[in-house]
DNA sequence: CGTAAATGAGTGAGTGCACACTCACGATAA
DNA sequence: TTATCGTGAGTGTGCACTCACTCATTTACG
């Protein structure tokens, strides 16, 4: 198991930093989560959640004053664990390797952060879908992970166009094909759930030759 | 301008045959577009769509029995009338020419679908949220989109790949990588709203690149 | 040690309000 | 007249949120 690209483990960190919080609090991270993902955030109700968690609906509201703080309460540690530790981790494993081949790259990326995306769709789902919508979560989300792609993905990237194994085209033109690419699996998952034939081979290829210099 | 691939004129066409809408209708129909798009369809009260709309709110409700039927009225005209026609334009486009090259036909859709995104970028974005939660829309989106690319893209792919112009991967593999790339834009839109470099050429190139057979 | 006081998690019936939806009525046109 | 469109005050309810309370655990102190 990886280091800490999980949500579950995420969460274990952060409670594990704040002091640890009660169990009961911890199902109702749990319960929202769930239900968020099920039935979209505005669909669901603090009585649903209540009941899910095995709580009261007092309960929902000790720690977290509104349920706009609830969603905070889900998607933060996300944003400010699960997805820095993902990136750096990323970095570390390639930054020591000064002549990266573009396919060594992108395998790298894609084989681990595919699993991850599976693993985390449920949290991935909410998190587009609310940032869609309130400006607030999208600046947020933008001004987190804008520099963390800035500082750990961009600087490969730019050591790969030098060794003429990348197009040559803006970082955040590349980052957007690679990562969306790789989105377009969540998508398939949502719109044909039965198939779960094994995609990376085929999205590493992809990836790969639509990145290669001309 | 093109045939009938945008929103507005899609629903002049539906309105023309359903007997002529009454217009107070027709401004429902176009702030509740605008408002779930902005808003989400569930942050929405029918009372800003009955203002927006400059109409009582029981005009609201007079054609549509419920706020989910409104939903029904402002997707059902792009899913019935402007897919479709987009599709079997593309198809009359490309299946009149017998020696396609996988530049000519990528270059083909991409140019005018990036287009049609662009316009069409709000309903697409209330389109995409709301099928991610409500099952009904979801199959009636499968059901519908579905055979129409079996139909009309997939015989020009499999044409290709038996020409030795296209890798040979699965339709839906194929569609999902061009398809996906090109919405990526409708992503980057959302978070980078005041970036509006034409993107079209890098996308084709990424695209037909990625396709090209090893 | 024993007991009292303080702390804070958990509870769930209760509250107020925003919202989707209704309906009796007016206006216009055929 | 009849039919259709539009109106907007009014209604019922489902929901987010509150609060007075219980109970268990921890701290204070003689």
């Amino acid at each position: 198991m990886e280091k800490d690209t999980s949500i579950s483990e995420a969460f274990q960190a952060v409670m594990a930093a704040n002091g640890d919080i009660p169990p009961k609090q911890q199902q109702v991270l749990a319960a929202s989560l769930e239900l968020f993902a099920q039935q979209g955030f505005d669909n669901t109700t603090t009585k649903q959640i209540a009941e899910k968690a095995g709580v009261a609906e007092g309960t929902v509201y000790r720690r977290y004053k509104n349920k706009d703080e609830l969603l905070a309460g889900v998607l933060a540690p996300f944003m400010t664990q699960v997805l820095p530790n993902l990136i750096k981790e990323f970095a570390q494993q390639v930054v020591a390797r000064p002549y990266l081949t573009r396919h060594e790259m992108i395998s790298a990326i894609v084989q681990n952060r595919l699993d991850f995306i599976k693993e985390n769709g449920a949290i991935l789902r909410v998190l587009i879908r609310e940032i869609s919508v309130k400006n607030d979560l999208r600046s947020q989300f933008i001004t987190h992970v804008g520099p963390l792609l800035r500082d750990n993905l961009f600087p490969v990237l730019d050591r790969l166009k030098a060794n003429g194994e990348l197009v040559d085209w803006p970082d955040s033109r590349i980052a957007q094909f690679m990562i969306g690419t790789m989105l377009t699996e969540l998508v398939r998952a949502v719109l044909l759930p039965e198939d779960v034939s094994t995609a990376a081979p085929v999205i590493i290829e992809f990836i790969e030759k639509g990145l290669a210099p001309k």
